[in-house]
DNA sequence: CAAAACCTGTTATACTATTAACAAATCATT
DNA sequence: AATGATTTGTTAATAGTATAACAGGTTTTG
């Protein structure tokens, strides 16, 4: 049953499928079925069957799913055939670890631009990336055609800050900042609130462990 | 309607509401109405109303929520009342930039120990926070009687430490590695899988984008 | 005070996601 | 080639989440 428009839930599953099809391949496996890939990656298998059979019939009744098949498909529709060019604002503590780490890997996502405020990162090279000042944004994100941004600026300046991207044409915001912004509806913001995702440990512990020590309890 | 156990997806909210009900608290502000609320927090109101509905009544029809009593309420709740500590494994790049941010404000969370193999970091103190050797570890955790731990090795070696900090009794793990880690079921992992979310954004701006430039497109 | 405006808590409904179950297809083996 | 073992893709059942709608209250206003 191939559809046009997939679950958001399966969207979120997809990269770390295809980041354990690339694990499988790189160890020589050619074949892989619902159950074993299921083991790994700690999703239901029936829910892996179903997310794979949006995309049509990927496997092989009997056989399993062909591993080199699965990856080149996962691929091609997760962008992962070229490379994608993001932007990082705020090169303090968080930024520069991410800028340092840089999304190598198996992952075909590059920080190619940088931007900070402070004049004594402005213009200087981070992790091989370049850091220009707040000025040169929105002429450098046109220029340079990125339309994805984090946003790892302290949490008063999130808001304002945003305004500007938009400026720019951004298109999808990923927000390290505490603070919920205010966008144009078109514009795509994935909130990563580290703090919300400790402070909902410790409730999980709190209030469900003691009852449910039966359910397997990964979460997210 | 009170209930003992709330469902997941209210859970993952509270701590978003605290944060903004202090906001509001130290803005002044005396009254708040689900309506008002969902515009700062981007939650639908309906959902915000239900949401605290499990908790029973804790607001006034045709008033709105008392902010100070609802801010208490939601301290106690989520275990704000005291202070928290947790451990951080691996202090490298993203390790160095969580020990220093060491989620001060708002949250009553700290980072009170952490962990590194390498000898040069082992033994000093990052950011105010002591490094121990690994072999230090079990022990350690037992007396500071620390049961949630940050994860933030290589991913080659997840796997192993995490059955370390097993041994160590260790309830939670608030998981930065891109590995998905097998656990006993009475451990809960959060996943905090970077390059999936960015991965994952992108594909929402490729596949949903163009369609739905109706909704509000704020995830997760 | 009566009427209008407001806002919660809950009921009803719609949507979204997960999982079990199994027929249909393939593969392995004798 | 027939039997048994696998494993998909899908249907059907269940579970979980979000939102609309509104009755039953509170506050505000004329
Ligand atoms: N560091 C962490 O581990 C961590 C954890 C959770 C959340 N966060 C959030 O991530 C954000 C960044 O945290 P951090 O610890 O890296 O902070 P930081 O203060 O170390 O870095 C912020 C950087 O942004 C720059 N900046 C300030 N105003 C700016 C502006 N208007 N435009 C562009 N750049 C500007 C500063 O010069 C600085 O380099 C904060 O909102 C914080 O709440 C950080
Ligand atoms: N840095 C980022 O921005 C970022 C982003 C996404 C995911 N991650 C993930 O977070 C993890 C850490 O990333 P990083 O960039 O900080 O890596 P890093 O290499 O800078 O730091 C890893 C640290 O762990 C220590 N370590 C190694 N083996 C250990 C062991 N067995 N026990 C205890 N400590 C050990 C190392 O000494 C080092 O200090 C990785 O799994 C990475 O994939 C990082």
């Amino acid at each position: 049953m191939v559809q046009t428009v997939i679950p958001k839930a399966t969207a979120k599953r997809l990269p770390l499928y295809y980041r354990y099809l690339n694990f499988l391949y790189n160890a020589g496996k050619k074949k892989v079925s619902s159950t074993e890939l299921s083991e790994v990656v700690k999703v239901d298998s029936a829910t892996i069957r179903r997310d794979f059979s949006y995309f049509g019939a990927l496997g092989k009744r009997g056989y399993g799913y062909d591993v080199e098949t699965l990856l080149n498909f996962f691929k091609k529709t997760l962008n992962q055939d070229h490379l994608t060019n993001v932007a990082l604002v705020g090169v303090g503590n968080l930024g520069h670890a991410l800028l340092n780490y840089n999304f190598q890997q198996t992952n075909n996502i590059r920080i190619s631009a940088a931007f900070d405020v402070n004049p004594e990162i402005a213009g200087t090279i981070q992790s091989g990336v370049p850091v220009y000042a707040m000025d040169d944004m929105v002429n450098q994100l046109k220029i340079q055609q990125i339309d994805i941004v984090i946003l790892t600026v302290p949490a008063e300046d999130a808001q304002a800050v945003s305004e500007q991207l938009i400026q720019a044409g951004i298109k999808g915001i990923m927000n390290f900042t505490p603070m919920r912004i205010s966008l144009p509806a078109n514009v795509r913001v994935q909130n990563v609130d580290l703090a919300n995702e400790l402070q909902t440990l410790i409730y999980f512990l709190d209030h469900y462990s003691k009852k449910d020590k039966l359910h397997h309890l990964q979460s997210s």
